[in-house]
DNA sequence: CTGGAAATCGTGCCCGTTCACGGAAAAGTA
DNA sequence: TACTTTTCCGTGAACGGGCACGATTTCCAG
């Protein structure tokens, strides 16, 4: 009829400890925090002492003592508002205003994403700032895992967000499956489709650096469902140049004059939102428009109907969850649940875009 | 390129305010939590230092102080393992793991969903507990206005979760959008419809006791939308005994043989799971099935193929979030961001249930 | 003006940890 | 043995706020 949540309140205290192990709370707190100055044989006792009393410290009274702040240095790519990186950013001060009760704080560090210097001078920034935790999406692979290691070497626990790399010692992953998101893309483009499907690709990218890119895993996993439901169907690449907006419709227009039968629009990136003018100025009955991520100007696209449907992970959810899981890690000695943490897909409609 | 979340670190602690008000910390300390014994002019004076510092009292000491335990008391139906209610219990637990920390616990209370006098005899345990606050379902509407109205008297914050009543005091409530959810439901079971759909609409339930019923809400959203995109759509109730689920395929069988040219079935209640072995095994080309949330069961139900699509709404997250906002009401002093939170509902897919 | 009740307020201990400081014991040196 | 250097460990003062207790002041009747 009623059941307790929580371990009954424990009045164990490190001088229980102290006295069952025949040392001094001083001694307790050495061993507690392994900072030497500690015999072997009473560090020993003092553990037993600890097991046999099953005493755990008492998170209030150490966070008062200890008036240290841990601080959590984010880094990302500098961005315009309301662009994916900029909501990443906003989880990340969503986290830490959530743990800021928890005498954490969350440090933000920018830089251009197209420019791999200035990510390793705000590397430096970050380790000379000696930060507790830090958490980033490896945009850059070689300088992220040169900056990972050093990281490491100085004890420092980190977090990818977005993306992920295959070294040992990250603590934990959060993202999107990549991969999955292009299959499912194909799935509900081509969903109780009656004839062959023809798919537009439209690529709006500018030429790559040597980052890491998930359009790749998506746009692989989208051909693989794409090849196994329908080997005949159509696909075709639409290049755009992003750095001449005025050109999008021009190359629609000449797009869709040649290929008048092209029912089914995708982009893999999160810049669905460019091309969403143009496709609702030219309607088409029957047409599907798939993109990625919940930015505001793709959430009005969507509601606005020139995107079907778009392919979501709640971005903020993402990082503040990364910054909340690091603090945990950092302050509460928690270990992370899991280590990979891909975020649930959510597929957005336009009557199920509120509340998002 | 740097930014700092988190206003600096104060070191304004009560006796700062004590003495630029010119009285002792024990009149600060009555001030502050407004408990009498302090002539108004020096509470004026106590309360002017505080803005004049911008004073807050220091969380943890606080904590540490007070070692009293906030207790949250969370009402539900029991129910068996898996079902919804326990899902929504689940959340509660973690709910109150989630804010352990901060010195609050989740009691929970649960009663027989058939019968108010369970209820209500739930409800004065409740009261007799004095707990700091309450989370509940409105199940029974009358029982749960006393309730509240008891709670409201007694200054014990209480918050809505699953559905909602209209009285005044409610803090916080969670829940989905029932009608929306019927009428998103019919969008995708009708999408790309290309003649006049016929949907069977397969109905099992206990005979009402005077309950809110949130399937009533769905079943007219759901209705609406059929009326407005297909006025010539044919909805056709299939009623099954609940307490004969033997009876379920034998139904179903007639159902089928006598309208084998009804592709659509939906479920306005958590319950699709019920019929999913029967629909697997006999599945038709092209049926497509649509049930409500994310019951383990449901979910293998659609990963096997039975089920097309699940609308669920994270039940879990719906209770923790409760708990968590009601805790930081009751310690924090932290006024909740919205009153009415309405949960985004999530559309399931074989092929995005992972990882929800 | 006085005694006593009521209103108001200050003091001091407590919560459980952290950590600097310095003392005692052990080990090393001459 | 005596003296120095390490190693190890105990002590006690914070940390900031809650609250019991009792002291002081105010108020009012007699």
């Amino acid at each position: 009829m009623e059941t307790s949540v929580m371990e009954e309140n424990k009045n164990i205290t490190i001088i229980d400890v102290a006295r069952r192990a025949g040392v001094s709370k001083g001694t307790v707190d050495r061993v507690l925090h392994n900072r030497g100055e500690v015999s072997a044989k009473s560090a020993e006792k003092v553990r037993q002492a600890i097991r046999d009393l099953d005493y755990e410290p008492n998170l209030y009274a150490s966070l008062l003592a200890t008036r240290k702040n841990h601080v959590i240095a984010c880094l990302l790519p500098r961005s315009v508002k309301g662009e994916y990186w900029d909501k990443l950013r906003n989880g990340f001060v969503q986290g830490g205003e959530a743990v800021s009760n928890l005498g954490a704080e969350v440090k933000i560090f920018e830089y251009d994403q197209y420019d791999p210097e200035s990510f390793a001078a705000v590397c430096s920034q970050v380790l000379a700032s000696e930060p507790a935790g830090v958490v980033l999406p490896p945009l850059f692979k070689n300088d992220t895992l040169l900056f990972t290691e050093k990281l490491h070497k100085a004890g420092v626990p980190y977090v990818y967000v977005d993306s992920r790399l295959e070294d040992e010692h990250y603590l934990a992953y959060f993202g999107m499956p990549t991969y999955r998101s292009g299959y499912l893309c194909a799935y509900l483009l081509t969903e109780r489709c009656q004839d062959v499907p023809k798919v537009a690709v439209i690529r709006i990218t500018r030429d790559k650096t040597r980052r890491s890119d998930p359009t790749i895993d998506r746009r692989a996993g989208f051909s693989d469902y794409m090849q196994e439901m329908f080997p005949d169907s159509e696909i075709i690449n639409v290049f755009i140049n992003p750095n001449e907006p005025d050109e999008i419709a021009q190359v629609l227009d000449v797009f869709f004059a040649e290929h008048p039968d092209v029912r089914f629009v995708v982009m893999f990136n999160s810049r669905i939102h460019l091309v969403a003018p143009y496709l609702q100025a030219h309607p088409v009955e029957g047409r599907r428009v798939i993109g990625f991520d919940d930015l505001d100007l793709n959430m009005e696209a969507l509601s606005s109907g020139a995107v079907t449907v778009l392919i979501a992970q709640h971005t903020e959810a993402q990082s503040s969850k990364a910054v909340a899981t690091l603090v945990d890690y950092v302050v509460l000695h928690k270990e992370p649940g899991k280590r990979d943490n891909y975020m649930h897909m959510d597929i957005l409609t336009s009557l199920n875009q509120e509340n998002y």
